[in-house]
DNA sequence: AATTAATCTACTAAAACTATAGGGTAAAAG
DNA sequence: CTTTTACCCTATAGTTTTAGTAGATTAATT
C-alpha cells in the first residue's frame, strides 16, 4: 500500500506542476486544495525540498514552487524519494540493496526471481511516467 | 515492502510444492528449512488451509501438505491472500474497493491513473506465474 | 488405556511505522 | 518592528507487524 505521505506529496507537485508561473504557493492553500493536513504536508513539502524537486521562499508572498519542468520529473525518482525502494524486498532492490536474514542464497531463493519481475514491471510503468503526465 | 508473513508464506508453499509425495510436512521442518519463526509460520500456514491452499493432518505422521497441484495455484490468488489488496491505493483496487476519502472526484486525480498502470503490471506478473513457476 | 507427536486456538506484547499535532525559530516583506 | 510565511523539533495516538506463551485438541503408537 501507499503511504499517505506518498500519496500527498504526488499530489503537491501535480498541484504545483498545473500553477500557470511558477511563483510560490502557501502550504495552506495546497492543504486547503488537496484536502491534506497541513502540518503533514509541511514535512512532506520540506523532503521534497531538501531532495531538489522543490524550491521555497519565506516570508510574505513566499510558498514551494517547481524547480525543475514537470516533463523532466521522472516517477522513479519521485517515488523512491517519497515511498523508498519500488522493489517489494530490499534483496532485488537497485538502489537500496541489502541481503536478506533469512536467506542463504539470493539465486535459489523462489521469491527472489518472482519480486525480480515485479520490480522490472513497476520500474517501466514508473520510468515512462512523469510528472506531467499525471496532470489531466 | 512485502510482509515477513507473505515471505514466509510463498517460502512454505514452494517447499511442500517440491515434495515429491503429497505426504504431511511438519512445521517444524519447513520452519527449520526456511529459518523461519516456528509459531509464526503456524499462523501463518493456518490461514493458508483455512483459504483452500493447504491441507493438514493432526498427530503423529501429521503436518501439511498441497492440496492442488503447484501449476494450478496462480501468484494473484496467494498473493491477496498473504498481502490483501494488489493495488497500491483501495481506489483501484479490484478486489477490496474502497474509495478514497481524500478524494473528492477518482477521475481528475492524478495519482489514481499512475496506480492503475501499476496494478495492471503488477497484475500481469503475477497473472503469468504459478506456484510451478517459483520452482527452479 | 497411556503416551507421544503433532496441529489448533486464543491471548499477549514488543517493536516499528504512520499520521498528525504543538510550539517555537528564522527569514523575508512592508 | 510587525506580519507572514517557511523551518525545525518533539511528542503522541493509532495501527501493523512479528512474533511469544500457554494450553487444548486430535490421532497414531505402544
Amino acid at each position: 500500500m501507499l503511504s499517505k505521505k506518498t500519496k500527498y506529496g504526488l499530489k503537491a507537485l501535480t498541484f504545483l506542476a498545473i500553477q500557470k508561473d511558477r511563483e510560490p504557493v502557501q502550504i495552506a492553500e495546497i492543504a486547503k486544495h488537496e484536502n491534506i493536513s497541513q502540518k503533514f504536508l509541511e514535512s512532506i513539502l520540506l523532503t521534497l525540498r531538501k531532495t531538489g524537486f522543490l524550491g521555497s521562499k519565506k516570508g510574505k508572498g513566499g510558498g514551494y514552487y517547481l524547480i525543475k519542468e514537470p516533463k523532466d520529473i521522472p516517477m522513479t525518482t519521485v517515488m523512491r524519494v517519497l515511498e523508498g525502494p519500488i522493489a517489494l524486498v530490499p534483496c532485488v532492490s537497485l538502489n537500496f540493496y541489502e541481503k536478506c536474514s533469512d536467506c542463504p542464497d539470493e539465486d535459489s531463493c523462489s521469491v527472489h526471481k518472482l519480486m525480480i519481475q515485479v520490480r522490472d514491471s513497476t520500474l517501466e510503468v514508473f520510468g515512462n511516467n512523469t510528472l506531467a503526465d499525471l496532470i489531466s
